[in-house]
DNA sequence: TGTACATCAGTGAACGCGCGTTCACTGATGTAC
DNA sequence: TGTACATCAGTGAACGCGCGTTCACTGATGTAC
């Protein structure tokens, strides 16, 4: 019993087919971007055609087509961009020494920078937490997502074995996951709803993760 | 500047139509929503439309728009059943004194068997995780799923007032949501990935609840 | 510094397809007497 | 228990629209001499 109009061309082409040389051309592709990041705001996924952001951006179709093979490339780029300014974030914050603090109070307040730092990057980035939303339901793009929190969590993962030597690696694995979905829950959270106190769920997810870490010292 | 390409229409009906009433009729409704889900698996929510469905489930579109007034409607029927399913077990088990217990590893493991129960709900239930992908992508339906979630953040909250009576209300509040979201993305993550072990993943979950209700009771 | 040519960037107009949805109708089930 | 009629349930076939995308072309920019 084949589907054949339910599947999807298995190999649709994802990444830039000619990269803009001259200035016009970057304007082009940026303004591509950000139309497609304020559309996706205002009314999803679903309403993010080719048409709508060439009408809105002042193209035409063959104009966009000239750099993105499709829609499907258009936000995957903007994916690799915000998810690219996350990762680095958390990768300096780690670096750093983000986990490390003498006090509890300090490591909270540590971690809820970070937090905060990440919030407002996504506020400001066009597409902002649409853009995960739409990821999520793009099964070609979902991998995208993972493939990010899955580096951002080995990474975080090794700092924590340093720090819980006595941890067993599956629980580090599993519980840095955890973590990384949870980050990305609390800035959706933040992100849509703009009168909840962001500062007080940076609070409360730095008091999170520090209560929790120590965990991975005990035999519960 | 106006959109109107862009723009919704804003009263979208989404409750049923007509209400089956003969058992042929009852199965049809059904079967309009297993094979939705079955899809929204598959393909994802892009994938899913009437027609689709139709072929699938052996039926002529009419006899689907005999009972669902568009897509719309389809998706919010299996949202609806799917988090009045998980919604119960929250509070069949907080009921039960899921949150009490003499010793950190009671509680662990009575939260951990919380989520394990959602875990097979969810993976049983027709559409499983991609109903709730879907939902977010759609800014309709997405109050769905935050009136699920405040509901259940709600009760959960004063619960835990009851337990914590020194906590702040503004704190229980975002954290309980918080919860929420996590346990979500938990069941996300444990449904999605079935070489990924649901009870480790569980038990982590009840540890982090554990240790982190407990700083409630603290001043960091 | 000016001209000729190559290349880059964008336009106007349209295409075919599949989407959501509906019309007019037939067949199945239930009900009254 | 059988018949007549009302109502419920589903079909066949098609609709208009907007989607993603492309063709053939014009205009803008850069480069060589």
């Amino acid at each position: 019993m084949p589907k054949p109009t339910v599947e999807p061309a298995a190999d649709i082409p994802l990444d830039a087919k000619l990269r803009p040389t001259q200035a016009r051309a970057q304007d082009t592709y940026e303004v591509v971007l950000v139309t497609a990041g304020e559309l996706l705001i205002e009314s999803g996924f679903e309403q993010l055609t080719t048409n709508a952001i060439c009408k809105r951006a002042g193209l035409t179709p063959p104009a966009l087509y000239r750099y993105f093979p499709n829609k499907y490339a258009i936000l995957k780029e903007l994916g690799d961009r915000l998810m690219r300014l996350q990762d680095e974030a958390v990768f300096a914050w780690m670096e750093a020494g983000g986990l490390e603090g003498e006090t509890a109070s300090e490591r909270v307040a540590k971690t809820a920078a970070l937090l905060t730092d990440v919030i407002d990057m996504t506020r400001r980035f066009p597409g902002g937490a649409a853009i995960g939303r739409a990821l999520r339901a793009v099964p070609m793009l979902q991998q995208l997502r993972f493939a990010s929190r899955d580096m951002v969590a080995g990474q975080f993962g090794e700092v924590l074995a340093g720090r819980f030597p006595s941890a067993p690696a599956a629980r580090i694995r599993t519980a840095t996951r955890m973590m990384v979905e949870l980050t990305y829950a609390a800035t959706e959270m933040a992100v849509e709803e703009p009168g909840e106190d962001a500062q007080a769920l940076a609070r409360e997810i730095g008091r999170l993760f520090d209560c929790y870490f120590e965990t991975f010292d005990q035999e519960i």
